[in-house]
RNA sequence: UCCUCCUUAGCUCAGUUGGUUAGAGCACCUGACUGUUAAUCAGGGGGUCCCAGGUUCAAGCCCUGGAGGGGGAGCCA
């Protein structure tokens, strides 16, 4: 008979009467006698009472806030109003003391921004355990959704010699002497003599390699670290994230879409059903946080949000739509927008949350943008002015999937390339896949961690990840 | 990178028109109490007022520069 548990097992099984064995983080010691602790398998805490006229006096004041310990006793029905059971306890080791004065964690509310601080003591509190329980069965659901619908994980390089989507700064990767780098004859770093013989960076995307294997293996996808060197400086950006992107061989842009939306709704679905105590936690914490705001400035509850999703289609409109309804909004009409809007522009913030959480009151994909304003491997429409592009926009984060139908055709990928001032030489293998057996094809990404700020209803992207990388910040 | 707000005890924050020894709640320490739920009650310790310079008889408060953080914007996922 197994007697060691875990406070989740514990509260599943409410083995009452057995003798057990418990280890786990103290949260407070009220009492002298009550001592609340916490392990990790679940928001909720366990209490364990111990007789203080039975244990030693230097022993009990080594019982503080963040102390860890392993406990032994009896599992019986708790008189006490906060919980069901309680470990009536008969031995206490401690494994790690924790000193009082200097421990940072109090049983109190902290601010995120003073946790950020501590990241690395940040997981002992409930919040944070939350938000990461709820990040792992979010990556669970995501490989099983794909998993049963019949696409292959694959792993696409993280240095790359790319720069795949000529977006954003790129993190250079190097082994050169920074204090002895060579140079050619023109003055510029000779990469020649670099470890990989030519300039190499880390990935800001798989996608090119992604549609590469797609054409062989039909559905797969990448769930990986993503970097940009960005200087970004917001609530919903990092500059190491991680991303998911399949990429399907014969997917028109309508397949894309509906896969995204059921691609989503899975996830969702999964996490309400895996998480549901993690979620009630941060449903709370998220309705504390609102009280302190006026009425109208106030979002839906977590749950409520997530079951609207979950039950209603996401709306679906073309760019060109798009800016229609934004002309004929009452908010133009009274030139409530900051920036001017005709039909070339690229929608702004302000502009997709007008849609979003005005105008539709849900997620919202938004398709065919003009093709100045999208990245060159998307395919051109018969208009030859907009491209196969879908963009979903959710309440609270905006852009949450950007994806499309890509170019398949070779003689106009070749020229949208040149347009784009890219080097055809550099992208010889893309080109090729074109060349040879080409077809049409579809795919997305998705930032896993705007999925977790949407699913948590953290407001701060460096509050989902353990331990964020943003301009300026490398700690840990 | 731009705009804006902030920086006072371990944490959250107050500090009036520039004026004596800088305050509160929580945390911590000591004691009392002991079936508590962020326990309660009494007492105590704890400060480079972010840093540097300036104005003034006098600066936490005013001025200049810098650093760090929050929110918004851009770039994007």
């Amino acid at each position: 008979m197994k007697s060691t548990y875990s406070v989740a097992e514990l509260y599943e099984k409410k083995p009452i009467g057995e003798f057990v064995t418990l280890s786990g983080w103290v949260r407070t010691f009220r009492s002298n006698r009550f001592i609340s602790l916490n392990d990790g398998s679940t928001v909720s805490n366990f209490q364990c009472v111990l007789d203080y006229e039975k244990f030693d006096d230097t022993l009990l004041k080594k019982i503080n806030t963040g102390t860890c310990l392993t406990l032994k006793g009896k599992i019986a029905e708790s008189p006490g109003k906060g919980q069901p059971i309680e470990m009536l306890v008969e031995s206490v080791e401690i494994l790690g003391e924790s000193d009082p004065e200097k421990y940072p964690l109090q049983p109190k509310k902290h601010s995120l921004e003073f946790l950020r601080e501590i990241a690395h003591l940040r997981p002992r509190t409930s919040t944070f355990g939350a938000v990461f329980r709820v990040r792992h069965h979010l990556a669970y659901a995501i490989h099983d959704f794909f998993n049963r619908n019949g696409f292959f994980y694959i792993h696409s390089p993280i240095i790359t010699a790319s720069d795949a989507e000529g977006a954003g700064e790129l993190f250079n990767v190097s082994t050169l002497d920074k204090k002895n780098i060579p140079l050619t004859e023109g003055g510029e770093v000779d990469f020649s003599k670099d470890f990989f013989g030519k300039e190499a960076n880390l990935t800001v995307s798989g996608q090119l390699e992604a549609e590469l294997l797609a054409m062989g293996l039909g559905k797969v996808y990448t769930f990986g670290p993503t970097f940009r060197a960005e200087n970004s400086n917001t609530t919903r950006h990092l500059a190491e994230f991680w991303m998911i992107e399949p990429e399907m061989a014969f997917y028109q842009l309508s397949d894309n879409m509906e896969l995204a939306e059921e691609f989503l709704k899975y996830i969702i679905s999964y996490a309400l059903e895996k998480a549901s105590e993690d979620l009630r936690f941060l449903d709370q914490r998220l309705a504390d946080e609102e009280k302190s705001k006026p009425t109208d400035q106030r979002s839906m509850p977590l749950l409520e949000k997530l079951h609207f999703v979950l039950e209603n289609p996401f709306a679906r409109i073309t760019y060109t739509d798009a800016i229609d309804i934004l002309l004929n909004s009452s908010y133009h009409r009274k030139k409530k927008f900051q920036f001017p809007v005709e039909w070339g522009i690229d929608l702004q913030s302000e502009h997709e949350r007008y849609l979003v959480e005005k105008h539709f009151k849900t997620p919202v994909i938004i398709t065919d943008y003009p093709a100045a304003i999208k990245a060159f491997y998307m395919r051109l429409n018969e208009d030859e002015k907009t491209v196969r592009a879908m963009d979903i926009l959710v309440p609270g984060i905006g852009e949450i999937v950007g994806g499309s139908q890509r170019e398949e055709r070779y003689d106009v990928l070749l020229q949208k390339i040149k347009q784009f001032g890219i080097s055809e030489h550099s992208l010889w293998w893309y080109l090729d896949t074109r060349k040879f057996g080409t077809c049409p094809h579809s795919g997305f990404g998705l930032g896993f961690e705007r999925l977790v700020q949407f699913v948590t209803g953290m407001s701060n992207i460096r509050d989902v990840i353990p331990f964020p990388r943003t301009p300026g910040n490398c700690e840990f």
